[in-house]
DNA sequence: ATAGTTAACGGAATCGATTGCGTAAATTAA
DNA sequence: TTAATTTACGCAATCGATTCCGTTAACTAT
């Protein structure tokens, strides 16, 4: 296997007659190049088969015009539509992306993040593990000047830019719909408290039952690990065993609130008669489910192009502001049918 | 916002008194140099904070430790599992893994190939888009000895790595276990047939009606252009008004038979009793689907990692056979309610 | 016609890491 | 003790593109 060796500028340069500098100016547009001179350049670069060198450009620009992406897993719907929405964003700007999985765990997240430092990323977008508490890891970022982006899962102690749903008003408004139902007690699925998106999902849970003159029961309250199928069975399972089991389940994630849909058909609980559920996300399942799962929708596409357009903008700016923008994207409640009760006239917010 | 100059291998040579080369070698563990200076540059390199820059060394040695991935959507579970696959392996190993999508256009393949190619990737792995004959564009790749893995849906035409599922068995498969089931007029859901999986899927159909001596009928066998919901609708509805309806279907994809159930049942017709249903994936809603859909399962996430490994072995090799090779792996029958109908002892193959 | 301006391009340093070749000192062999 | 190795490191070129200064020639204004 031959291997055929690299063109490059300076090729182009012996060949032309022209110096490297004017044949990069010329790839460039630059305007004291003349469009005859600019014309003939590229022709030649196409039919010899030029093709630039990014990391030469990268080293002397000091970028790599590459958006790097942290996150846990890829294989959830939701971060897989965060991510299908950076790649777009980014590849109209011709900009390439790098991405690391974390798998909720701490120590992968650092390491991660040297590794996408070292190919001197322009931006970072970070969706924070599981485990992740101390933020240290990020600060060789600031101190470079290079833009993070947390997104859905962002930390409370750390100043940047931040793309995120209002998890409040969501969770708010989720156990609402439940109460307008005529659900009396509702349960909650609630995610690990530490991290901002389950604990303002609960935040507004509460306070919904609050002003709906509805009793806060503690026991009515499941703290999950990680909202998987089987943790949602369980904590159904038990809910329903209960003495006086609730009337309704808001989950803060569509999984489990599946799981607790199909562990309460099994045990012979009509939904949503006996019990009404919703769950958060919107992922394909919540439709496909028997009853199928009212839930929050999102736009999780939408927060991938954000976040990567604020990256790009901020690169573009070189440091314009200091201001540390936060971006909050609304939210949808989905009714179907296992909460639906009432004839409902469609809320739209 | 002050900007942090970056640490290089010079400041620590200037620091250390030794030369830039000893830097380097120690860093990286290079034999010539004594451990203690090498645990001395170590540390004073850490304390420092200094980090590699990847541009530079990617530079010198035109290579740049990253994998490109090239594929038409990742907000599919099955895309999304194998490039979890890919990045896990890849990281492992200490390379970097950057994505680009296609959205199953030609045009965008092209291009997001150059990019790639541009970024000087250590490999390239690819599930061509729907719309893409012609291979012309990674031809560069070919020629610059640049390994490139096809991986699910792959060309005819092209020499290279391959890593494929076995679809002929897998079709043969789930259309003997319809059959299995007492089913007697199957139908199909097919795919485009210039892919290599959906025509290799429609042909274990065939053949497995052939072999146990049913009759091929042209309007059980229905052509998708993209096997989405709506399509499965559509189809599902049309076949069900026939005269003479099937009583059993295989989709070449887990979306349009779920949709095929959902449909059915909405029209009053009994799954699996008048009607079974396999599906091919196991997307998560085949588990969740009422009757949960019988599908054909297969390990993507362990293509990606095959594939990773691959272009590792490859460029750690540095061209050692010109073989290519194509990696078969197997699928697996997953029976579920949708097509049971008597009881079965499992298959595992 | 002459100074001033503009258009179009070239020279050479630079980005940071790597590595072939060379060398001085230390160690071993004889 | 001297030659032969080995150990441990330094010099300087190199990868390919970019860009700060120039420079020359053509052009414009007066």
């Amino acid at each position: 296997m031959k291997i055929k060796k690299e063109v490059t500028i300076y090729d182009l340069a012996k060949e032309l007659n022209y110096s490297p500098s004017t044949i990069s100016r010329a790839l460039n547009n630059h305007k004291s190049i003349s469009k005859k001179t600019i014309k003939l350049i590229k022709e030649a670069a196409e039919e010899m088969g030029y093709r630039p060198n990014n990391l030469a450009a990268g080293l002397r620009n000091n970028k790599s015009n590459t958006i790097g992406v942290l996150i846990s897993r890829i294989n959830r719907p939701f971060m897989a539509s965060l991510i299908s929405g950076i790649e777009e964003t980014a590849r109209k700007a011709g900009h390439n992306v790098l991405i690391s999985q974390s798998n909720d765990k701490y120590e992968n997240e650092i390491s991660n993040c040297n590794t996408l430092y070292d190919s001197r990323i322009t931006g970072l977008i970070v969706s924070l593990s599981m485990e992740t508490v101390e933020m240290e890891h990020f600060k060789k970022f600031v101190d470079k000047g290079i833009p993070i982006v947390f997104v859905d899962r962002v930390p409370d102690n750390f100043n940047s830019y931040k793309v995120v749903i209002d998890n409040y008003t969501a969770g708010y408004s989720a156990t609402k719909h439940l109460i307008e139902q005529g659900c009396k007690r509702i349960a909650h699925f609630a995610g690990a408290q530490h991290r901002n998106v389950y604990r303002e999902r609960k935040k507004g849970y509460l306070d919904a039952l609050r002003e709906h003159g509805l009793p806060i029961e503690d026991n009515l309250i499941v703290n999950f690990k990680t909202l998987s199928f089987e943790e949602g069975n369980k904590a159904t399972k038990k809910l329903l065993k209960m003495g006086n089991p609730p009337d309704g389940i808001f989950s803060a994630n569509d999984t489990a609130a599946v799981s607790a849909i199909m562990c309460a058909k099994k045990m012979g609980v009509e939904v949503p008669e006996e019990l009404a559920v919703i769950g958060f996300n919107d992922d394909p399942i919540a439709s496909i489910v028997q009853p199928s799962l009212s839930t929050v929708s999102h736009p999780a596409s939408k927060m991938g192009a954000i976040s990567a357009k604020r990256i790009l903008d901020h690169s573009a700016n070189t440091y314009d502001t200091e201001l540390s923008e936060i971006t909050v994207l609304g939210t949808e409640i989905v009714v179907r049918d296992s909460s639906r009760k009432k004839d409902i006239v469609l809320e739209s917010e």
